[in-house]
DNA sequence: CCGGGATCCTTCATTCTGACGGGTTTTCAA
DNA sequence: TTGAAAACCCGTCAGAATGAAGGATCCCGG
């Protein structure tokens, strides 16, 4: 686990708001020259610490669809299953995120699609695969309250608590 | 709802995986010279369509910290309610996500803190806060198994189905 | 208390990219 | 066939990326 410093977090900071702002534009928004950003920043990209950059696009402005997350248990808890039900999943996508859960259930799906229909044949899709899936629950998304925000830097790369 | 091309299409499938390229290089893997692309990266951008660009940070390479899924419901179902809750949502940068909710549950949150202590001090803080939370589910992350990928533009915006 | 070295910074010079504008060519549909 | 919209092809200039050279600061051992 690399070892950052506060600019180090104010990059992190910065950039994950505004991942295409110009290296100068940075260096000024975190009172430091050109130079050393740059190094900080090839620094942090090279650990892997920035994964990437992606532009977020607003899907409501562009096309009709719907998120809907569902929750989903298996039949099976062998790991035979839960790779096969992983890999399956890596494979759609429609689903946008999936991440495996501790209390009640499996997994939980982020999915999008265009419409109720489509969402629901993708999941006939998946039950009709036999990956063993015991029960799911869907939930519409009626409103997107806080999205795409970046997790709190301070609060968990910060000294204090 | 603004009307996309499949060129428009392609820029934002690129950039919604690296969203850091130059324009000359953009330009290029769309098959197209860098003017026009440019011009309607602009539009795009201007349209709302590209809301953004964001760093994508591995949070497990610099710092310990869990991911919590919690569903919650109201007691009360009046819109002055809802609104006093996502106003809270707002306030508090560990939530990194939030949707409102049909099926059984009145929210989902996406909570993002340094350990299950400072989690569970986190839903003290808000079940204090007189917004009139029924109930509450804790679910942990134990594994991200999908996180972090671009919608399937051609799926939603396509002609096809 | 002081010197040496490591670390991090600044400044500056060079090269490249971005952000246009203007005019020409291509495409496509009426 | 013809006209409008869209793409192309420069050219220009400011600002950005990158690299080299040198200065401040801090830590540590003597």
């Amino acid at each position: 686990m690399i070892r950052l410093d506060d600019r180090d977090i104010a990059i992190l900071k910065v950039l994950s708001r505004e991942g295409r702002l110009s290296k100068a534009e940075l260096a000024r928004r975190i009172n430091l020259s050109p130079t050393p950003c740059w190094e900080r920043l090839k620094r942090l990209e090279k650990a892997g610490v920035i994964e990437g950059y992606r532009a977020e696009v607003a899907l409501r402005k562009t096309a009709p669809h719907v998120t809907v997350f569902v929750t989903l248990e298996l039949e099976n808890h062998s790991s035979a299953a839960f790779q096969a039900f992983e890999r399956a999943v890596e494979a759609y996508p429609e689903i946008v995120q999936c991440w495996a859960l501790g209390g009640g259930f499996d997994y939980l799906l982020q999915v999008v699609t265009r419409d109720v229909d489509s969402y629901q044949r993708l999941i006939d899709r998946l039950l009709d695969q036999g990956l063993g899936l015991a029960r799911y629950y869907t939930y519409i998304v009626t409103k997107p309250v806080k999205t795409g925000h970046a997790p709190p830097f301070e609060l968990l790369l910060g000294k204090g608590d």
